[in-house]
DNA sequence: TTCCTCCGGGACAAATTATGTCCCATGTAG
DNA sequence: CTACATGGGACATAATTTGTCCCGGAGGAA
């Protein structure tokens, strides 16, 4: 990643969406021109008015011009589509990244943003865009979604905004207190979601240190029992993943189980279970919510994990969380490829 | 100039304009700090609520964190101020520039924008818009603002934009008609200024080409009387600077006239007077308006001319019309300055 | 020729956001 | 203590964006 482009995120947060935005306009006018609004605007995805406003605005720039019969480029708008190709190729070229990784991993979809969510804290909240785009995409109605805690999917949660398809959504906690900062608690990220996208939420108020009895006791109350209804009806399931030792640490477990974990080899994390490097679960969170099993009669599960010191965890969490739908960064993504490629040439 | 710079000053110049600002707002801040939101508005020139606004993302962003006593810049603030100044040098900074021209050429202030009017189209554009929010700063209640023909003057007219402070502002045309395109035209400049700030307008019609007697008819008449006497009254005067072959031509003048600015050393043109590179006047165009003794009376005199083919112009110009303010881009900037140094050392 | 389709641009209401303008509790300096 | 400047809350209003029409006209097909 570019260094001024590093800098300029930190002022400008959606850059690289704006300056996407128009380049994808330019190049599509640039193959179908002469060509009207409203084909351009449902070749992009876009609404006729929304294009427009853009439109007039490459149009002030002199970068497109309009006769009757269309739209089309100027020389300058021309040159700067050529000139912007390798750029732009370098900044969002990630589609072979994505298949690869999506054929490595054995999943629906891949979706990589750029940059290092470990260097730059500006990517997290790419990943995050990302994933309430795809929340917005893939809303259906009365849908219930759950969803897990941790950094990356706060960022989610706080990078969606408003959309009338997800105003019968009902966003739920995947699992209970597990005695992590209230900002990366699921409840709090539930609420958020529902909050940002105007949606609704329910919550589930467990402590997250329980004895097995108390365990049991809590779980057959009614309004718990209710909660894990509608849980287990969940369309869709969004979690993040984390480092192993990390994670034992920010939810202040006891030293015998960070040297128990430790052990084990455990170094990935998702929503409570901890898993080796060969996706095997070596410990349980005690927390009440949706089970590994629970996962099979959910529709899409998408999984948001990015940098790439969580490469490995991700990798290691694939195959048992099985998600459908991973987003990550360039980062993780080049780290997966690369330890998978030297795994299997040992 | 970094590639890249370039490409993005072409796709999203209005975001870039966003980043300066933001940009100027850490740099103050930097300087001050810590200070409030109320003495850090008026030391920026901005309202109290739109800085509280940008505040409030840069506190988002980590690069700035308030205390009861004020506000400060964040460790990763201060850095990012560091790093960027080179960027911000690059896209906007001309200070040492403007500076050295100002004291050279004896102005209050000048602003060079980047690049050659003569090569890049934008250029202009970029002069117009720095011309725009010049009077936008320089907006006072029921003023009444003058304004040349040309090319360059016509885009700052194109890059205003709606203000309240330019409401009560009345637009007229320094000259009447010198027999150009209508787009170049002042009455048409003058009308499309106060369409785009939303300000009112007089015009002047009179003919291009008059006889001495027809003049002295008309300038008689009741109308064009009361158009002088608001004329004069003039706070700001907006004016281009021409080349003066190039001016003679596009005014379809005489061959005879052509030849006697030959001979006589025309350089320069603005608003209808010929100048040589002594600064002395050699012509002055038949119209109706505004007279260079009436620019004694004027508050602020502002001169927009950029590429470094005007560059000679604009020096000639300079002694005689006494601009306070001139507008001009980095090629002119940098010509003027080469040729000033070149005849001090001969 | 006539009809039909698609073009850009105008218009306007609704929704959303930005902005101006207060006020207030609090911390600090004198 | 007083006097003052601070950040933040609240809220009406202005401004902008967006969705959704419509229209006259150019171009192509019949």
């Amino acid at each position: 990643m570019k260094p001024i482009l590093d800098l300029q995120k930190q002022l400008l947060p959606d850059l690289l969406d704006v300056m996407r935005k128009r380049y994808e306009i330019l190049r599509h006018l640039q193959l179908m021109q002469p060509v009207g609004r409203r084909s351009l605007a449902s070749a992009l995805g876009t609404t006729e008015r929304i294009l427009r406003g853009e439109v007039d605005f490459l149009k002030e720039q002199g970068l497109v011009r309009t006769d009757p019969v269309g739209m089309s480029l100027t020389m300058q708008g021309d040159t700067l589509v050529a000139d912007m190709e390798p750029l732009i190729k370098e900044l969002f070229g990630f589609t072979d990244l994505e298949k690869q990784l999506a054929r490595m991993l054995n999943l629906q979809k891949v979706i990589v943003v750029p940059g290092d969510s470990d260097r730059s804290d500006w990517v997290k909240k790419e990943m995050g865009k990302a994933g309430a785009r795809l929340l917005k995409q893939l809303a259906h109605p009365r849908q219930v979604v759950a969803v897990a805690g941790g950094t990356t999917v706060a960022s989610v949660a706080q990078m969606m905004t408003a959309t009338a398809g997800l105003r019968e959504t009902t966003f739920v906690p995947a699992r209970g207190g597990l005695g992590e900062t209230v900002e990366l608690e699921a409840n709090y990220i539930a609420s958020l979601m529902a909050q940002k996208s105007g949606g609704k939420y329910r919550l589930m108020h467990v402590p997250d240190q329980l004895s097995d009895e108390a365990y049991h006791t809590l779980i057959r109350e009614p309004h718990i029992q209710e909660m894990l209804e509608i849980l287990r009806s969940a369309r869709i399931v969004v979690h993040g993943v984390g480092d192993a030792q990390t994670m034992a640490k920010r939810r202040k477990s006891s030293p015998d189980l960070l040297e128990k974990l430790k052990e084990k080899g455990a170094v990935g994390e998702a929503f409570g279970y901890y898993f080796n490097a060969e996706g095997e679960i070596v410990h349980r969170g005690h927390s009440i919510g949706l089970s590994l099993e629970d996962l099979q009669s959910v529709e899409t599960i998408i999984a948001v994990a990015g940098g790439s010191s969580k490469a490995k965890a991700v990798a290691a969490v694939g195959p048992v969380a099985r998600p459908d739908i991973l987003i990550t960064d360039e980062a993780a993504a080049r780290t997966i490829l690369l330890d998978l490629a030297t795994a299997n040439t040992p």
